[in-house]
DNA sequence: TATGCAACTGCAATCCCTTGCATCTATGAT
DNA sequence: ATCATAGATGCAAGGGATTGCAGTTGCATA
């Protein structure tokens, strides 16, 4: 389990900064329920902080995303979202009928990943995928 | 290998019309060498007919995916590409450090799909997907 | 061949996200 | 405690893609 603290000492460790914008971001992704979308983040900061801008918000994002703090994941409704990892990994299957959503394992890409190294010396890097199609029920 | 022709009868045999625009965008995607986006397949459009207008070119391809005449691809640069499945259905696997896309056979997925059918009834429609990571060379 | 209408297009506005730039600030050094 | 500066922010503009709407057009029918 990691803690809100290690993580920001984590960022100074690797020369980032620790600005009050950065640590409401932080958390409004460590306490979200579920997935949660830029916008919403956005908002919740903003109840706090109203000068936030969104460019912040993203800019925020994509670094917590390099350093493997937050996944990034796309259903496929125009809005991508986000999830930190503290929640563990997972992968999704998104059915394309009724729009609901199954989690799934993380393990079950493990033979796949396995076959792309041996075939094709290839080391993937599946954090948090979506995949597409139709769920037991919409068949 | 599915002729042009047909796919304007598979057009109007749905209720869909066939119009100078779908040809010439359709014809693009046909014609391009690889994988093209719908900026340029506006660009080619727009030589043979100004006026052509570049949600159109979206709504087409739109179309024409779910017709399954043509695939979508996010290779991750910010704009997503198409291909049309008379070139036969492969995937990529996107170099995070060299930017280089290596094909695949679409084969390498089965176990998976048949993973995901066996645990969780799921069918899943894995169509043109890119896999990021670190290729052979830079791992 | 002419007609009616549902399908389609162009336009403009909008959405999600990114980027360049001037300003500000967290942080290490003094 | 103060300073210098590289890193971060806010703002505004811009890019790719989508959408609502009014006007147009392909095409089935007569």
């Amino acid at each position: 389990m990691v803690k809100t603290g290690e993580i920001l000492s984590k960022l100074t460790a690797q020369g980032y900064r620790i600005t009050p914008q950065r640590i409401m971001i932080l958390d409004a992704v460590e306490n979200a329920d579920d997935h949660i979308s830029a916008e919403e983040i956005f908002t919740l900061v903003c109840l706090q902080y109203p000068n936030v801008n969104i460019s912040t918000v993203y800019r925020t994002l994509e670094l917590l995303k390099q350093l493997e703090l937050v996944t990034e994941t796309d259903f496929g409704d125009g809005r991508v979202r986000y999830h930190s990892i503290k929640k563990g990994h997972h992968h999704h299957l998104v059915c394309q009928k009724c729009g609901g959503i199954i989690d799934m394992e993380e393990s079950i890409f493990t033979p796949l990943r396995e076959s792309l190294l041996k075939q094709y010396g290839f080391d993937a890097d599946i954090h948090h995928l979506a995949i597409f199609g139709t769920c037991k029920k919409c068949r």
